[in-house]
DNA sequence: ACAGCGAGGCGAGACGTTCCGTCTCGGCGT
DNA sequence: ACGCCGAGACGGAACGTCTCGCCTCGCTGT
């Protein structure tokens, strides 16, 4: 056997796991991510260590899966099924506008800020948290980006030979950037500078 | 009074303060930021635990005194006194990409990576050492872009209408994204790929 | 000019506290 | 009755404070 031990998850309790997702986001917000303890969550919580100990390996790996059931019942709340998708009206500045405006609103946040600010910085340190972060977080927000994009390549509006990858991160980047480290205001109107000149290049025409 | 107990600094011993900041660089290093204790510090240092704790507030203060200083030798190891600058050979691109190709190296150097993804990350989840951080070990180097940009401009290279912070952000946002969420390779070739990407816009002209 | 003295930083480490991760209990639901 | 559950005891690690002498200064009185 590779794993040992393993936990039998058919009889895992469904109220405690709820309940420690629940502590460890309330927490969070609370007090912050380093002073945010095991302990603390379990008494939270009303639940044995052990239990937490049994399911997850880490601090991190509850925030996490906290943050994920937290972002999956947004985007539930958000409007039925095909809420997540980036709108194509043809206008591709403006549909860029509108998903950069909102990924500042949702950072900006103050329920959102303090948890996500903590599962970012670790897994900056982690590389473990780090890929689990991007890939169960991150990416699938990107994704949207990635898609509108090609559609407006193979409708004109973006050059044929740039890379779809590249001009994501050419959006999201900066915004990310002035997020993480403060340096600068974080508003709708940098959210539109920003598609203006990633659209339009520095150089003069 | 304001601050109560202040020691004396003229009274400071000289030897102490270095043996500690390059014991926590070494510390760093070799265990990574969270397990990195002040007791070890100390230990390594040859030091007790009271000389840390009376000049520094926190191990982020200490690892952020260290990485200062690790800058300034490296600053002054790189050439003289004019190091420090931004290569204006009037071909703007080839600039540019030559400095974040620089800065790509460093970034993705064994000796600088732990520590600076360390103090990245506290930064990221507490203010205070984030604005430390930004303003004593990032901003320095931002400026060297934002004042060749500024130079472009006045050469008429760059759209008279952009606001160099931006043309800045969009240059290192994407970089430092990559690099802080490991979301694909940190390379030359992604350097230029930015710098093309940028200075030309996502548009077909 | 110089010996004496007090102030304060120094290395070392003891101290109580918090949290870690493990382990051991009954209890209880399946 | 098997195994997860809540509860909490346990030893260990690191915290931040504190208390020791030791040593090096700068001031002071002769």
């Amino acid at each position: 056997m590779v794993d040992k031990a393993v936990p039998d998850a058919t009889r895992r309790s469904q109220r405690s796991h709820r309940a420690i997702l629940d502590a460890a986001l309330e927490l969070v917000g609370e007090m912050g991510y380093p002073r945010l303890t095991i302990e603390a969550i379990a008494a939270r919580a009303g639940v044995g260590k052990q239990t937490i100990y049994r399911w997850w390996p880490s601090k991190a790996a509850v925030l996490l899966d906290a943050f994920e059931v937290l972002g999956e019942r947004a985007a539930r709340e958000a409007g039925g099924d095909a809420a997540s998708e980036i709108p194509d009206t043809g206008d591709l500045a403006a549909d860029l506008k509108r998903v950069l405006r909102a990924t500042v609103d949702e950072l900006t946040s103050p329920a959102y800020d303090l948890p996500i600010r903590a599962l970012t910085a670790e897994g900056v340190i982690n590389a473990e948290v780090g890929a689990e972060f991007v890939s169960r977080i991150l990416e699938p927000g990107l994704r949207l980006y990635a898609t509108r994009l090609t559609a407006a390549q193979e409708a004109g509006q973006v050059a044929a030979d740039i890379d779809p990858r590249i001009a994501l991160e050419l959006l999201v980047g900066p915004l990310t950037h002035r997020w993480l480290l403060r340096t600068g205001p974080l508003t709708h109107a940098y959210a539109d500078a920003l598609v203006e000149t990633a659209l339009r290049g520095l150089s003069p025409r």
